[in-house]
DNA sequence: CGTTATGTTTCACT
DNA sequence: CAGTGAAACATAAC
């Protein structure tokens, strides 16, 4: 279930798991998850190691020994999981990294939405796909300028990854939640008092979900994922949730905790 | 059987 | 160029 929050745990994961060991073999069951030929990705990570893991929102950069930074996506379903044993390898370990240490690094993708890929530097990666800096370290000042004249619903300028780079579906319902904004505010019509509430509502879900290691249930009583959900009732209010859509993905909200007003 | 799902990219229109 | 809505990708789970 990969946001943000997922991300920064599966790097944590990573980093304590599958660094500095030799890669010995790479096993891909489907190359519709690598984004260039697997023929390049065993030239360039064959014999080398894993070194060091950077997050920008929902990519993760793997740099190696090696010339090139592997690249991450996690899509929709995508997981890291390192085992020994041949025979525990995940079912939806659809591509596998194996280690000197007999060990092996899946990257578990059920829905095959997630994807490697190989670059040169974070940096030009990061211009390429018009990526913002990460959520979590974005300054108010970036955030204000590169929404600045946009005319669409405040969820869709959220979850846009080169605004904010992280925040996705549940993030977005959770983030307006607390901000006691409505998903299909305006931007235009929104004072700068709003933004900025939804700017700090921002970054406190992703602290709190990073400190919970994006474990839903251990999440504060009054934050949303309790209750996102069709016949759920609002914490606040004890209205029930709505689900509407915005920018076509699935919305929840509380429509007697965030009022779009006219 | 039909619907839905945490994401991104692309494309045809306004 | 900015924004919109839909489609495409692929597949499990309800």
């Amino acid at each position: 279930m990969p946001e943000l929050p997922e991300v920064h745990g599966y790097k944590t994961y990573i980093d304590a798991t599958s660094l500095h060991k030799r890669i010995t073999s790479i096993d891909c069951r489907d190359t519709r998850l690598l984004k260039q030929p697997l023929k390049d990705f065993e030239t360039h990570l064959i014999d080398q190691t894993l070194t060091s893991t950077h997050r920008i929102g929902k990519y993760l950069f793997i740099e190696t020994s090696g010339e090139k930074v592997l690249v991450l996506h996690f899509g929709m379903t995508g997981r890291p999981n390192y085992y020994k044993d041949p025979n525990e390898r995940p079912k939806f370990g659809h591509l596998v990294l194996s280690f000197d240490n007999g060990f092996h690094f899946a990257f578990e993708n059920k829905r095959k939405f997630g994807w490697w890929n190989l670059t040169d530097s974070i940096e030009e990666f990061k211009a390429e796909h018009r990526l913002s800096d990460d959520a979590r370290e974005l300054s108010l000042e970036d955030f204000m300028r590169s929404i600045e004249g946009r005319k669409t619903d405040i969820k869709k300028i959220i979850m846009d990854q080169s605004v904010a780079a992280g925040v996705g579906n549940w993030m977005a319902d959770e983030i307006l939640y607390q901000a006691k904004i409505h998903p299909s505010k305006r931007l235009e019509q929104m004072t700068s008092i709003e933004i900025e509430a939804v700017f700090k509502a921002m970054k406190n879900v992703i602290e709190v979900a990073i400190e919970n290691d994006a474990h839903y249930s251990d999440f504060p009583e009054h934050f949303m994922m309790h209750f996102r959900k069709e016949g759920a009732t609002c914490f606040h209010t004890g209205a029930e949730i709505e689900k509407i859509k915005v920018g076509g993905r699935t919305t929840y909200f509380s429509p007697k905790w965030q009022v779009l007003g006219d």
